[in-house]
DNA sequence: CTGAAAGCGCTTACAG
DNA sequence: CTGAAAGCGCTTACAG
């Protein structure tokens, strides 16, 4: 900047004042600025700009999901975008990877780069770390999980009901046997999950069997081989609830294996891409990702703009889809 | 940073090395600072650092992929982050839309935050406009697309030699008729890829009949719509190559509601989840998007060290992997 | 409408 | 081992 003001012979404050498209500048003036802005192939260094100003707003929010490769975590990230690009907002984005000090680190370096707000996909279960953050004027919104210990607005599936409704539906159809597996026991969903679970067996007056129920699968594989024990022991489910999209993956591979994909009933939670396609087709409790990405962006732009509403949580609902995995029989009802 | 001095009662630059954690301070005056630091819950400015600093690194790179939410694009993503985030570099991320302007804006704002180097999938097809970047010292890889009228690195797939081995595949089973449904023909794998068709089709003395040919199918559904107009026409071919990930989910929709899937022969470019749990399993020419991702990355921090190799194209190869919907044969073989 | 001076939070280059 | 001064590229707050 220094050395366009010498080349179009004007003050460093006029290029500024070009530069930022303020009107109050002479058209002759302006035009040598850009000129020798042109000239020199000067590029505006936005980091410095932000340093100086008042309001110290860098137009940077941060993103920390669990994975950026899981389907779930992308779709909240584009819908994000889709809330922050036209508001000419960048989106710095970063994966968590359920390490409460990976968390930890990239919140700092965030905070660091001095974002104006940051969406949180929690993997930590006590932040009240963050306080110091907050006070100092950092707006965060947590996404999918809530915060603990912490106050701060959050944007969540109702994860409970929905288990509970998708648990009902195979209840509904006579399965008295259904089987569960779920992620991380450790992560708020998946525990708020299981409790729908048991909400929906309590209610039909069906006793848990903890021999057809499994925790902490994380991953498509550890969710098959567990799906593979629970059917090859010696008195298996009719049904099964799987409790997040990785381990309805794993479930099917396991029924495929089986040859039991059109015996034992199976509805998931979360859709996922092909679910239809599958045969039989895949019955699940859709969560509404774009829907939780987008109303955690807004809400996060909110308070950044002002950071005095009381905190909220925002609970999206899910939806019961079938495609005939959940609507098999059980033997003693089958055909 | 003056607070903390004036608090611990030492010099602005002492306070300076204790945060840099350089070890030439007396342990007193150390010890002093980094409790008043915590006493006022100092957060270290990052972007003022980098102004200052002499090597000016921001330890932050950019990534502008076409679509975050696409499988293809979040594998590249992940394995990018899996080699930033041991070296303590931070992933800036945005999505281009096949959009050039849009591509243009992102790079722009980049640039403008000073990140060290940027990995681009490019929508343009001119990118001499980065030549006063790259002159000012910015370093760039290109990313499943070539640079066009510039210089830079780049690591793609083999994608015509990759399509030509799938369409030869069918070719060898005896289909004579193969139709073809690319994405955004100004796309340069897209046109690439048509090329490859060409190739293996012209070695086996097959003519190219356009009626089953399509081209600039850019989403699920439109590729849907395109497969179902081939196969309702009064020639349909007897095998397609679906030449992206999203137009070979909308052939098989397509092929579904036909009642075809077990009478057409498909090959798709790029793999993707759940191909082999489809009925039948689909057959892809594979893609190794970890492999150009993590490639990428590595090249990239290779120009971020020092600039002065001479720029390569890398080419990753790709696999055809035989799941059964590529093995159906056309009507006159089949048994 | 234009510009000279000061300062954002930090590091450099130097002197002690 | 420690610190006073200058400056990174920009904007603020003011005077003209």
């Amino acid at each position: 900047m220094r050395e366009v003001a010498l080349l179009a012979e004007v003050s460093l404050k006029t290029v500024s004042r070009v530069i930022n498209g303020e009107t109050t500048v002479d058209p002759e003036l302006a035009s040598r600025v850009k000129r020798a802005a042109a000239q020199l192939n000067y590029q505006p260094n936005l980091t410095a700009s932000i340093l100086r100003r008042s309001d110290r707003r860098s137009a940077t929010i941060g993103l920390l999901v669990q994975d950026v490769s899981n389907p779930f975590s992308a779709s909240i990230y584009r819908s994000v975008e889709e809330v922050a690009t036209p508001r000419g907002v960048t989106v710095l984005a970063g994966s968590i990877e359920e390490d409460a000090h990976l968390e930890k680190v990239l919140i700092a370096n965030f905070v660091a780069r001095r974002v104006d707000g940051l969406l949180l996909v929690p993997a930590g279960h006590d932040h009240s770390y963050l306080q110091f953050d907050q006070r100092a004027g950092m707006a965060f919104v947590f996404v999918d999980r809530p915060p603990e210990l912490f106050a701060a607005d959050s944007v969540v599936s109702d994860n409970r009901q929905g288990t509970a409704g998708g648990v009902a539906h195979l209840l509904a159809l006579g399965h008295r046997r259904i089987g569960y597996c779920g992620d991380l026991f450790r992560i708020t969903p998946a525990r708020l999950r299981f409790e729908g679970y048991k909400d929906a067996l309590a209610q039909a007056g069906v006793a848990i069997d903890p021999a057809i129920v499994r925790h902490d699968l994380h991953t498509t594989s550890a969710a098959e081989a567990a799906v593979l024990e629970i059917f090859r022991s010696s008195n298996p489910p009719s049904a099964l609830f799987s409790a997040q999209n990785r381990v309805t993956v794993g479930a099917i591979r396991a029924l495929r294996l089986l040859g039991l994909e059109h015996q034992a009933a199976l509805v998931g939670f979360d859709d996922f891409e092909l679910a239809d396609l599958l045969e039989p087709g895949i019955t699940v409790v859709a969560q509404d990702a774009t829907a939780i990405g987008r109303l955690s962006a807004e809400i996060l732009f909110g308070r950044i703009d002002r950071n005095d509403a009381p905190v909220e949580q925002h609970v999206i609902h899910t939806r019961l889809i079938q495609r005939g995995s959940g609507e098999i029989l059980p033997p003693n009802r089958g055909s």
